[in-house]
DNA sequence: TCTGGGGTCCTAGGACCC
DNA sequence: TCTGGGGTCCTAGGACCC
């Protein structure tokens, strides 16, 4: 029988930070999205204090007063840093790893020998002394299996008392009898379940489906009828027949996306164009780093939907005339759409732009080409050595380092840079930022 | 005053073809 | 008077994930 293992982070930002602030160990704690919007992230006490997953945060920014609730800016170079670490040690869990997110990797743990709980326990253990962050490990038959066991893992540490003690921290579904399985599933909500949102988890619930181990009774072909292939494979799931492989090697990208919030409301067209050529710049970055090349560019400008304001929002798609991965032609498309959509007159909130239709750089369309000055030819040779030029400067001395000058020189000046008021440093990343111990 | 960012998959319905 | 059947492709939107 197959079995998979999941290992997650707990509260994952928030670990991080501990780690290196440790007097942050036992307070409430939240780390918060770009531009200091809302809570991402929420230490245990800070969940006793009432802090929603998502919540905006000048809505619990009282806490810092009546509970002494820390709120920080979100480090993702330094959480990028830790995962890293913590997924290298993961991977001695067992023969195949799917990374799956930031904090969380699938292991086929199927043909492991030993006792698997106690291997668990063990690499708990050893990524808490390597790495400073407790986890949660969750075992299964199947991945929707093991995501539920983890999650009876951290709610049985977390909630004493919500299940049996000894499944806390990591939870073996595969080594217990089948009897204490029920009861596990008919003791955790629907919701709970990975593939469950919230629309479907309120269908499910009104048509008298409320514990997972209803849910795992039901028909498949019947929830296919009622519902969708997507939650007929979860039930198949729950049973106990896998319908997810683990995917040992990312699959490139289909589409990426490079979009923000600005720190303040921008009218400006040329504040825009500033913004729509760096989140291009970036996003042609990403681009080369998966070497594909991306056929159209789509750019999208709107204002604050939270606010009383006159609201407008438009996207545009612009086709390139052939597929690129230059950073000058995708921010020329993107800027031709920017001042297709532009109307003056609103306080702008966010802009963003994606890039479609991606597929190997390898994969050259033949055309007769008439230019015969190779310099100045997109996507010839030179623009190619010109990119990779521009990629490796920018990588060793700094994001911005080279930019093409539609993206603004002066950096006081700019109106729409996001927020970040309570950063931590980047303690593993940044030689001028790494800690210093002191006798 | 202040409300994130980046993805994937699936389905229904329209356009179009013979 | 009476107006088919079968198929593909594309797109927008919904739902989900972290």
């Amino acid at each position: 029988m197959a079995v998979v293992a999941l290992v997650d982070g707990n509260n994952f930002y928030v670990s991080c930070e501990r780690v290196f602030r440790p007097s942050l160990n036992g307070q409430p704690v939240i780390v918060l999205s770009n531009n200091d919007g809302c809570a991402i992230a929420r230490s245990n006490e800070a969940r006793a204090c009432g802090v929603k997953m998502g919540q905006p945060w000048f809505q619990v920014k009282h806490l810092t007063e009546t509970h002494g609730l820390v709120a920080l800016s979100a480090n993702f170079e330094l959480y990028a840093d830790m995962s890293e670490r913590m997924a290298s040690l993961i991977a001695g869990f067992g023969p195949v790893q799917e990374i799956y997110s930031i904090d969380e990797s699938f292991v086929d743990l199927t043909g492991v020998r030993g006792d698997l709980t106690e291997r668990g326990r063990k690499l708990r253990a050893r990524i808490l002394q390597w790495v400073g962050i407790p986890c949660g490990i969750g075992i299964g038959p199947t991945k929707t299996l093991a995501k539920l066991a983890n999650h009876i893992a951290k709610t049985a540490e977390r909630k004493p008392g919500r299940y049996p003690p000894e499944l806390a921290q990591v939870c073996n579904l595969a080594a217990l009898p089948q009897a204490q399985v029920k009861s596990l599933m008919a003791h955790t909500e629907v919701g709970e379940v990975w593939g469950i949102g919230a629309r479907i988890a309120a269908q499910l619930k009104a048509e008298g489906v409320h514990d997972v181990g209803a849910l795992a009774a039901l028909d498949p072909a019947s929830v296919r009828r009622r519902w969708s292939v997507t939650v007929e494979r979860t039930v198949r799931e729950l049973q106990g027949t896998a319908c997810i492989e683990l995917e040992q090697v990312a699959p490139d990208k289909q589409e990426i996306a490079t979009t923000r919030s600005f720190g303040h409301a921008v009218t400006e067209l040329n504040d825009l164009r500033e913004a729509v050529t760096e989140f291009t710049t970036r996003a042609a970055q990403k681009l080369r780093g998966q070497h594909s090349t991306c056929g159209q560019v789509l750019c999208f400008i709107r204002t604050s939907p939270f606010r009383p304001d006159k609201q407008y929002g438009r996207s545009v798609i612009v086709p390139l005339i052939r597929p690129s991965a230059d950073t000058r032609a995708l921010v020329q498309a993107a800027l031709r759409g920017l001042n297709a959509i532009y109307r003056p007159g609103y306080r702008y909130a966010k802009a963003g732009v994606m890039l479609l239709e991606l597929q190997s750089e390898t994969i050259v369309q033949g055309e007769l080409d008439l230019t015969t000055d190779e310099a100045t030819k997109v996507d010839g040779p030179a623009a190619r050595a010109l990119m990779g030029t521009v990629d490796r400067l920018n990588d060793r001395y700094g994001r911005g380092s080279v930019q093409l000058a539609s993206a603004g020189l002066s950096g006081d000046r700019r109106t729409w840079t996001m927020k970040q008021e309570r950063r931590t440093p980047r303690y593993t990343t940044r030689w001028q930022e790494m800690p210093i111990a002191r006798a």
